[in-house]
DNA sequence: GGCAGTTTCTATACGCGTAAGGAAACTACC
DNA sequence: GGTAGTTTCCTTACGCGTATAGAAACTGCC
């Protein structure tokens, strides 16, 4: 009877200083006490003790960095909570626990743009919106596809609107919008000019839960 | 009677080498022979016949050229068609032909993520839209934020499948999703095991029209 | 012609992500 | 102990976007 495996023998090679938890851990300290704008591999290298090109050794690059703070963050905020009963409000209630989780911290933006799967931690939630679709009385295969749609719907949400705000944010010159809504033509364009006024408290309006009610009533007739 | 304005007497300062037109036909020229990824300022600048810092008397920085882009792709490609008569249809087909205009060329997906509104020749589109859902009978108000909800759905859409593609193309790792659901636990997540096997395949297919008819249709019951 | 004023272009420099290559620190075997 | 193999770390360097400062080229006014 030979030892399996998990002898806690020392690997080979030049003993590691630096671990990849410590360098997530630095980057998340950094994000939260200064902004991503401030996280820089450099800026991460001399905080940890070290220099920019040993961090490669423990993340691929800083997209994979990023994403390894989600998932970080995602393991602490998204915890599995207390659902409704009834399966469609299920389905609403676990998207918009992601979607508000996603909402309160906007630098993941770029990365969010990943793919549909975006973290194990939200894993619960997805099983969740899966679970209850197909409660609904949607096959396995529609539900899947339903998620996907709510994943897209609630991604698209929060990159334009967050993205549509940092540029606000460092750009005092007028938004693109306006530029648009100033130049309209109403006889071109009778329904915009109509709302034209409006548009600006429309947008300001946060409507994704009415908009996800929509979406899934209509993914539910339809199956 | 004293002339207006247009008056073509020459500005003054020094007189312009370049122009915005110019910066952005050649880098429309760039992007269309070798792909976004050559397109940098310096390259920009020497095939101009200039330097880099010159252009940004032009473009404000890297971003708006994108945008500008953007713009400019959308005027030649978004031209108004004939769209059904039943005006449920005609939401589908502008939506659908904004997707399909925007998913042809995957480069612009950062800019994509800017706003509502990404250009004043989608307008068009946008008019059809917001007049199809009042035509439905929603007021003008839901209407637009019925708009909204489909072009979250819609920039989601592509934001999340060219980046998984991108990430996939300069990738040959497995996949995150693959490290997902290899580690799956069916007790845990039963309804995700169960489709697990199915996953890669229903995620390869294109389900954009389904879901946004889905959506409409939601959006149409609730108003 | 000369002297503001205005606009455009150029030179230089900074910090960024990271590729490439070599030095350093360990294990395993002789 | 010496040598080979392996892993980690450091040094250097490249091209990127762009901030800053000033030179250059024009107009209008004296």
């Amino acid at each position: 009877m030979q030892q399996p495996s998990p002898a806690p023998r020392r690997a080979p090679g030049r003993p590691p200083r630096i671990s990849r938890e410590e360098v997530v851990g630095t980057a998340r300290r950094i994000v939260a006490e200064e902004g991503v704008g401030k996280l820089t591999m450099r800026r991460l290298a001399t905080d940890i003790g070290s220099t920019p090109m040993a961090l490669y050794h423990h993340v691929r690059n800083k997209e994979e960095l990023l994403v390894l703070l989600l998932d970080d963050y995602a393991a602490r905020t998204l915890r599995p909570v207390e659902l409704p009963a009834d399966p469609r409000e299920r389905v609403l209630a676990a998207a918009a626990a992601i979607h508000d989780a996603l909402a309160a911290c906007p630098w993941i933006v770029e990365v969010l743009a990943a793919d549909d799967l975006f973290s194990t931690h939200a894993l619960w939630f997805v099983e969740r919106i899966v679970d209850g679709l197909v409660d609904c009385g949607l096959t396995p295969e529609r539900a899947v596809q339903g998620y996907r749609a709510i994943w897209y719907y609630t991604a698209g949400e929060i990159v334009v609107r967050t993205t549509a705000a940092r540029r606000r944010a460092d750009d005092d010159r007028p938004t693109y919008r306006e530029q648009v809504f100033t130049g309209l033509d109403p006889a071109r364009h009778p329904r915009l000019a109509q709302v034209a006024d409006h548009w600006e408290d429309l947008t300001a309006r946060d409507t994704y839960r009415d908009g996800l009610r929509a979406l899934v009533a209509g993914l539910l007739a339809a199956g």
